[in-house]
DNA sequence: CACTAATAGTATCGAGTCGCTACTATTGCA
DNA sequence: TGCAATAGTAGCGACTCGATACTATTAGTG
């Protein structure tokens, strides 16, 4: 009798967008959790690579990150480093062979390819604001780029992190990190 | 030193999306999958709500759509019916305790509801474009509301079904059928 | 400087997903 | 009548997931 609301409409949409997109998701060797973690890593800099961040980013425990990546390393998609300032940190870097398998193109990449220029920019917008609306619900990180960052300076080839207090590489001030904040 | 294709930067988000979704769908005694499922018998017409109809509307297989609907049924959220025209066949209809389960609002509907109305417009459009591309890609069923099927004929209160050859009550009319065509 | 708290990571548990293969009924069709 | 297609399920192995409990290590405070 009664119709649907947007909000009902747009949760539906979600929901089976999130499943469309996990089944795309076994791609090869990997569930759709070890992909995202694979994924993140491969954009994450050397400060963001921890199972902490893991967790952050995808929204779940320490437990379960510390899982999945320990899953990814006895496939060697990445590999362990222990840090020599704190004994308790671990980070972990993406292997040659991680990268490619990140390479394949998914089913979703194709489609969204295949969207057009100015639906794929609305669809990009909706998106994004959507989903800080839901970090800042739940009160989670944003893990913006870099050089995007209040703390980060420009200088030279590189840059520097004011909050960490550490020269940045090129490459590092293009990729994630967890300490992001505008 | 590379940046990030759109294409790239719109799959993250709604990789993000997908995981902040499942973490908050937790809620309560269900999965993220028991969720959804339980989601949509409680849309679908009686003419879809057989394991293999929630298969194809979850993107996955019978066998995973068994399991997971056993499970609900354990729980009392869903009851079993079966057919007695086709004997191999079965329907899970909602439980009043399954209906009250989905009462409760998940974090997801509260941020949407706090979007605002041109964003949730724009939003709901780029999604039903994006889901609609995603299904035609892998082949899949739209899975649309009866009344809007080229199968569908008013008649008095209810309809009829032009393709299943059965009257529809008021209700049938407004809920999802499988066999939905435009 | 010692002691307590906070932090980082992990092991383990039980329930469940997921793709897969194999299997049993039942129905449709030629 | 017989064979193929269909509907649903059981069981397997790998894995996720929240939760709890645990070990190191580090930080902060008196």
């Amino acid at each position: 009798m009664t119709g649907f609301s947007q909000t009902q409409v747009i949760q539906d949409l979600i929901d089976r967008l999130t499943r469309l997109n996990a089944a795309e998701e076994w791609n090869g060797p990997l569930n759709p959790s070890q992909f995202a973690a694979l994924s993140y890593l491969s954009r994450a800099n050397r400060f963001s690579r921890a199972p902490s961040h893991v967790a952050d980013y995808l929204a779940t425990t320490r437990g379960t990150a510390s899982q999945t990546l320990k899953a990814l390393a006895r496939k060697d998609l990445i590999a362990e480093t222990r840090s020599d300032t704190d004994k308790r940190s671990i980070r972990y870097d993406i292997t040659s062979e991680g990268s490619d398998v990140l390479k394949t193109s998914t089913g979703l990449s194709e489609v969204i390819d295949s969207l057009g220029l100015e639906t794929s920019e609305t669809l990009a917008n909706s998106l994004k604001t959507l989903v800080l609306a839901m970090l800042q619900h739940r009160g989670g990180r944003s893990f913006g780029i870099c050089n995007t960052c209040k703390h980060h300076q420009t200088s030279g080839t590189g840059g520097y992190c004011q909050l960490l207090e550490v020269s940045l590489s090129g490459n590092d001030a293009v990729q994630i990190c967890h300490e992001h904040a505008l």
